[in-house]
Formats: structure tokens, sequence, C-alpha cells
DNA sequence: GCCGTTTTCGGCCCGACTGTTTTCAGTCG
């Protein structure tokens, strides 16, 4: 079984024990054991082999057992006995909006309910509002939540369409009168790579005014919600979106609450207890009587608890709340610390620019030097260049260079594919007239395990090639990743010095936060890079820069925050690298 | 089930909103 299995696995346990009635906390225990295994950026596989598992945050000596039946027989046995007790099936209607485990318990005890269709049954014959504690518009609430369901699913949103839309309505929420501060929050702020909802939050005296404004807004389909601080909405679109509204003074304490995450809010709640505080999105209440302390900063919030800022990008509970308070939080790469993009097309292959404009554009936002990287021949979908045009186009990078002077400088790269039986695109000696060689996967990334990760290392065993583009070749609720021994390679480019991208599309995000952050403990170096095919995709930068700092990446981690000379150096190491193995 | 400057048992974050409730449970954030 893989990472995902077992999480997913645990993840249905804890909502049987739930279900079950189990002590609450004992769930709790599952679901946060299965949100450690998917976050984890190793092989759970490999984390057994070496007795590492209960140095998993989450995982004790009991989770760990189950964890190595788990791998070594491909099922496990207390699932299966809890399976006999509350049908797998059930845990299925608690995608259901409005249902969590006491109603599904009921509904299975009273009407029989195993499953979505049968509750749909029961809700559409008017049964439900018969049930104990359930009335006309508990059932007609469940309807609708089944109804949602039908239309727009529970998939999670890719981060990149989620923005713009989370954007937009928080500039029309902004123009209201009253309104003092906006920001949005929740996953979005911390940049994960997939949102359920968006989370907007506004500072106002006054909610009323805003709330209706909110429920109001053309995209709403649905309103779930609506109270004085808090109300919820689905979108036509199907898109959830929260909205609260709280007075400025409490800013810092509300912005540190709504942008989560869940278990990063717990644990400073733990620790403001610790220190006689009781945190909330309104403050802090001290036990001892002592008044209410507000704070209308997140600075403010972490100071109260004697802790540095930190980003939100970092607040998942994997280690930085230890980290901030041992003084050892990393100095995460800033966008503004990002010097190049190593990682563009132009119109020599899909992209639409010349190698002029672009370069134009990329000095335009700030860069000191660039890397062109058109496709290689065999990706004739791409208009891949032949090796011809290939030295065509390093001659108009020459001109480019002299048109835009010292201050700036383009390499000449290529994005070369790697073939599916392994071989790369160029011969070596056409890659040994290139200033920046990338090598990715576009084709055949559905190959077996060993084979695809062979590609990947045969590539960085080349002399020439110098990073690898968005490795696993996902492609964000559309297409999954090709299955890689991530470990090995990223232990190989360790080894040889060569530079894994973190690729900024917010389609891709690949390598993605848990790598990168894998990566930084192997030694990695990483390259943050738009892949941009026109002008306007330098502008997703930050994304890449958010999964970068998700990973806990340093600019001395990250190449294209180096100097030109430094990276030029670096890259002239490789040969080298490879000859002392 | 996990975990420990309250160390191996007894805690485990805290509040908004809804509906059916005569006092609060359930769900969700
Ligand atoms: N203290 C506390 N805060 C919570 C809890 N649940 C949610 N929050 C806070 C932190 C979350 O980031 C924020 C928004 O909740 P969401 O359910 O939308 O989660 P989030 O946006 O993190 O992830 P998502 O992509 O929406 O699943 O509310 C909770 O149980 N306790
Ligand atoms: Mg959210
Ligand atoms: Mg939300
Ligand atoms: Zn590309």
């Amino acid at each position: 079984m893989n990472n995902r299995e077992v999480a997913h696995t645990f993840a249905t346990i804890a909502d049987m024990l739930a279900i079950r009635g189990d002590n609450i906390h004992r769930a709790l225990a599952y679901r946060r054991a299965a949100e450690a295994i998917q976050d984890l950026g190793q092989d759970v596989n490999q984390v057994a082999a070496a007795g590492k598992l209960t140095d998993i945050p989450g995982i004790g000596q009991t989770l760990a057992d189950k964890i190595k039946e788990m791998l070594t027989t491909g099922h496990l046995t207390f699932y299966d006995k809890l399976a006999q007790e509350i049908p797998p099936s059930l845990v299925g209607l608690l995608r259901v909006d409005g249902i969590g485990p006491k109603r599904a318990r009921q509904l299975y005890e009273t009407l029989g309910i195993t499953n979505l269709d049968e509750l749909a049954q029961a809700a559409q014959a008017g049964k439900l509002r018969e049930l104990p504690k359930m009335g006309a518009k508990s059932e007609a609430k469940i309807l609708q939540g089944i109804a949602d369901l039908e239309k727009h699913g529970d998939e999670r949103i890719p981060l990149g369409e989620a923005w713009p839309l989370a954007q937009e309505m928080l500039a029309t929420l902004a123009a209201i009168s009253g309104v003092t501060q906006t920001a949005v929050a929740g996953s979005a702020r911390r940049m994960r790579e997939t949102v359920h909802d968006i989370d907007l939050l506004i500072a106002a005296a006054d909610a009323a005014p805003i709330m209706d404004a909110f429920v109001s807004l053309p995209q709403v389909e649905s309103v779930s919600g609506r109270g004085p601080t808090k109300s919820s909405v689905t979108l036509v679109n199907g898109l959830q979106v929260d909205l609260r509204v709280l007075p400025a003074d409490r800013w810092g304490t509300l912005l540190l609450y709504f942008t989560g995450s869940k278990a990063h809010n717990v644990r400073l709640r733990e620790l403001a207890l610790k220190q006689g505080l009781s945190l909330n999105e309104y403050g802090f209440t001290p036990a001892d009587g002592r008044p209410e302390i507000l704070c209308a900063t997140e600075e403010e919030a972490y100071q109260t608890l004697g802790l540095p800022y930190i980003l939100p990008t970092l607040r998942e509970d994997r280690g930085e709340i230890e980290a901030a308070l041992s003084g050892a939080l990393p100095d995460v790469i800033r966008i503004e610390q990002i010097v190049s993009d190593l990682h563009m097309h132009t119109a020599w292959s899909d992209g639409k620019l010349s190698v002029l404009e672009m370069a134009t554009a990329a000095k335009a936002r700030g860069c000191q030097y660039i890397a062109i990287t058109d496709h290689s021949a065999s990706l004739g979908i791409a208009h891949g260049l032949s090796v011809e045009r290939l030295r065509q186009q390093a001659e108009k990078i020459r001109q480019a260079n002299e048109a835009l002077g010292p201050d700036f400088r383009i390499l000449h790269g290529t994005e070369m594919e790697i073939k599916a039986d392994g071989a790369l695109d160029y011969p070596d000696e056409v890659l040994a007239e290139l200033d920046f060689v990338i090598a990715s996967l576009h084709v055949s990334l559905k190959q077996p395990r060993e084979q695809a990760t062979q590609r990947i290392l045969n590539a960085i065993h080349n002399p020439h090639v110098d990073m690898i583009a968005h490795p696993t070749g996902r492609l964000i609720g559309e297409r999954p990743p090709a299955d890689l021994d991530m470990e090995t390679i990223l232990q190989a480019a360790a080894e040889t010095g060569t530079i894994m991208e973190v690729n900024a599309n917010p389609h891709r995000l690949d390598l993605k936060d848990i790598y990168a952050r894998r990566a930084m403990e192997l030694g990695v170096k990483i390259a943050i890079n738009t892949d941009a095919h026109n002008a306007d995709q330098f502008d997703l930068l930050h994304f890449g820069v958010g999964t970068a700092q998700r990973g806990w990446a340093t600019a001395v981690n990250v190449v294209n925050a180096w100097p030109l000379a430094q990276l030029l150096a670096w890259l002239q190491e490789k040969p080298k690298n490879l000859t002392r193995r």
C-alpha cells in the first residue's frame, strides 16, 4: 500500500469510530494520523523499513503496528472488524453538508440507511422529518446537501482557480462603506495547492450591511448560513464561500483564527492555555480575570504568546510551532529575493512571444537573468526545436543579449524531453553548447514506478542536465503525477548537484510542498520557475514561492535567488560531481 | 490513540449558526 491508501484507511476508520460513538479523541487521533501520512514527504514503506514510523508526529506504537500490518498484508484486521459493525459506505453520508457522525448513526439505526442513494430516497419520501431531533427543515437542508453534492461534487479546487475568484469577491465587498480591512484567509492564504472553499474576512464596525451584500451577490446560488458575524454561501459554480466580519480592533486574532490551519490554531490555543490565556478569534482572555487582550495584528498575537511571526504558508503544524519556540524558524524564501526565472517558452516552440519580448518582460519584473528553455525535437505537439533550429535560436539569444545590455543576461537553454525509453532528446555535444539544460517528462507518465523513476535518474546522471522540471508531470485535478520513487530521485539530485524545480504554475506546483520540504532535508537545490508561455504568466511566480515556503525553502537553497555568477559556478560543478562518484 | 518544563495517566481549542430545543445537540468553521 502507498501513503494515499494508508491515509485513506485511517481517515475512514476515523469516520467509522465517530459514527460508532467512540471517544472522539480516539477518532481524531486516526484523522490526525491520516493527515500525517498524507503529508509525509517520504514513502511510508521506506519509513517503515527504517523503523521510523513512531518518529512521525501523531503515530504511536499502536498505529505504527497497524501501518506495518497494512504494508505487509495489504489489509487491516481492525478495519475489517469495524466494517462489520459500521458499513464503510455509511461514511459516504458525511459528505453531505449537514450530516455528521451522530445523524449518520441515527439514519443507520432507525431507517437502515447505509449509503447516499438510500438517504436520498428516504429524504424524498419524507421519512427523515419523522425522526427525533429532526424536522421538515432538517430534511430540506439534507436534500439541499445531496443536491449540491450531486451537482458540484466535493472535489477540492486548484488554488489557481480559487485565487482570482477570491480576489474578485473581496474587491466587491471592500467597496462597501464601513469596510476598513479585508483579507482572503483559510487554505488559500496558506497557499495550499487545492482549497475546499474560499474564506473571506472583513473588518467593520457594523456587520449587517456587509452580510446583506454578501448573501445577495449575483454569483451566489444558495445561502447556507447567515448570522451576525458569519455567513456561508454556495456560488453558482459550486464553490462554497465563508465570510466572517468583526470590528477592526480584533483583526489580529481574527485573521490568525481564520487563516488556520485548524491544527496550527489548536496548537496555539494549547500554548495560550499553558500561559493562563484562552485564545479565540476575539482575543486572549486571561484565566485570572485580568482584562481581555486585543490584537490588531497577527504579529501582536504571536508576540502575546512569546512567538515570532509565523508566515501563513508555514501554519500547518508541521513543526513550525516547535521551531518558533526554539528560535529555529527557517528564514524562508521571499518573492523579492527571486532574481531570475530559469524556465520559459517563446514562439520558437509553444510560447507566444519572441526571445526579446520575453526577456524584456522578465527584466521589467525585476529579473537579472533568465533562461530561455523551449521544447526539444521529439515534442512535436509543442513544436519542439530540431538541433538546427536550436542553433539558430542561439543567434537570436546573442542578439537579444546585445540589445538588453550588460545588466541583464539571457541564458540559452532547453526543456529537453526525456523520452519514453529514457533516452534524452538531444545528443551530449548539442547539450554542451547550451548554458542551461532542463530535462522533463511530458509523455508516458503512466509508466510503472521503476521505469518512470529510471527515466528521471538517466537525466540526473547526464553531466549536461542542470535541472529537472515539474518532476511528476501532474496537472492538479486533471492528470495524476507519474509514479516516482521520489526519495531516490532527490538523493540522486543531491549527490549530483542537479537542481529540482518547484514549478510555479498553479496547475502544476511540482515539486509540491512536501517534496520541496524533503528536498531541503536532503540538501537538494531548487529553482522556482514560472514555465511562462507568455508575459502574464510571469505573475504566477508567487504561487511557486508560496509552495517553496511551505517546503521550508530558504534563499541559499533556491538557485534563482542567487546572483548569476554563483549559479554559473554551481552549474560547472556538476560534471565533477558525477566523476567523483 | 497520542503525548509529556503539569512526564506514563488524564487531558485533548473554542466559538457561530441552525433547528427543535423548553435548555441545547449537532454540525461546521
Ligand atoms: N480553532 C479552530 N479553528 C478552526 C477549526 N476549523 C476551522 N478553523 C479555522 C482554521 C481554518 O483555516 C479556517 C477556515 O476553515 P476551513 O474549514 O475553510 O479550512 P481551510 O480553509 O483551512 O481548508 P479548506 O481548504 O477549506 O479545507 O477556520 C477548528 O476546529 N478550530
Ligand atoms: Mg477553507
Ligand atoms: Mg471555510
Ligand atoms: Zn516548460
